[in-house]
DNA sequence: CAAGACTCCTGACGGC
DNA sequence: TGCCGTCAGGAGTCTT
């Protein structure tokens, strides 16, 4: 669920509540929550430690400890941070003691999300791909260039671009008037521009409403939804008209995922009937 | 290298 | 009301 804006609200509202604070204990109650390492030297790593830092990379949250350690998670579909005295958390897999009487509770009703106690960012990300809010048309044209792949699955690929989920490349897409099966490699350097401003402006408006709330899962940790949803042009608006220029909105399927496009506003590619 | 199938999980919703 | 199929904001693995 979770994509980075998302993510990026958590963590603003939660830095004011955490930084400083111990963790004094920790409770798995779902031991494949954790990635890494083990749950005992999860549980034994964490304890007493202070956190320095929270930050976000990609769709990562990041806590860094007094030990230079991190805790670094990530939400996946429906994984959410809660803080408080007594959270109201039904589907909480990992409960952290605070101390002032406090909870730091991760919670995940379909149990895709991950925990991980590292030494070093990336043995929990992995090889990931570039901040999308500073992301420039001049290094967008040449990695696009360089590989051949449909827009859609290539912006979606973390090692690609860090941080972009099903609904915001589908809403960057039609901002920038590409079609989600465009060949990267066809993509110009202006359209590499507009693309890439298209990115930063859907994510920074995103972040501005405090992402996008459309069941009863995100939540940012005041327990606010977000109100993004309402601005979507076209994620979730097959079959309704398109704001820009009322042609119909289409759904289609690209990688195994739902993808919302307007054929008018974004031409389908050739060989591609629409 | 690219793309599709399948997997990990649970809950909500539409149809019968 | 109840059962069943389908779908979901993610991403890793395996096969073609």
């Amino acid at each position: 669920m979770p994509e980075l804006p998302e993510v990026e609200t958590i963590v603003r509202q939660l830095r004011p509540r955490l930084v400083g604070r111990r963790l004094l204990r920790v409770e798995v109650r779902w031991a494949r929550s954790i990635a890494r390492p083990s749950v005992r030297k999860f549980c034994d790593g964490l304890a007493g430690r202070r956190i320095d830092a929270l930050r976000r990379r990609g769709k990562f949250f990041v806590l860094d400890l007094d030990d230079g350690c991190a805790l670094v998670g990530h939400l996946r579909m429906t994984g959410r941070l809660v803080v408080g005295r007594r959270p109201d958390e039904a589907f909480a897999r990992v409960v952290f003691e605070l101390d002032r009487g406090e909870r730091l509770v991760f919670s995940d009703v379909r149990k895709f999300g991950r925990l991980a106690l590292v030494a070093r960012l990336d043995e929990a990300t992995g090889d990931i791909g570039p901040e999308p809010l500073e992301l420039q048309g001049d290094w967008l044209h040449a990695a696009l260039a360089a590989r051949r792949r449909r827009l859609k699955p290539l912006l979606l690929d973390q090692s690609f671009l860090a941080g972009l989920g099903n609904i915001y490349v589908d809403e960057s897409l039609h901002r920038a008037g590409l079609h989600p099966l465009r060949s990267s490699e066809r993509v110009t350097r202006r359209q590499a521009d507009t693309l890439a401003r298209a990115i930063r402006e859907t994510l920074t408006n995103a972040i501005a409403a405090e992402g996008s709330s459309f069941d009863t899962f995100y939540r940012t940790p005041e327990g606010r939804p977000g109100a993004f949803q309402d601005e979507f042009a076209v994620y979730g608006r097959g079959g309704r008209p398109c704001r820009s220029c009322g042609a119909t909105i289409r759904r289609l399927v690209v990688g195994q995922r739902g993808t919302h496009v307007c054929p008018k506003c974004q031409p389908a590619p050739r060989g591609v009937r629409p």
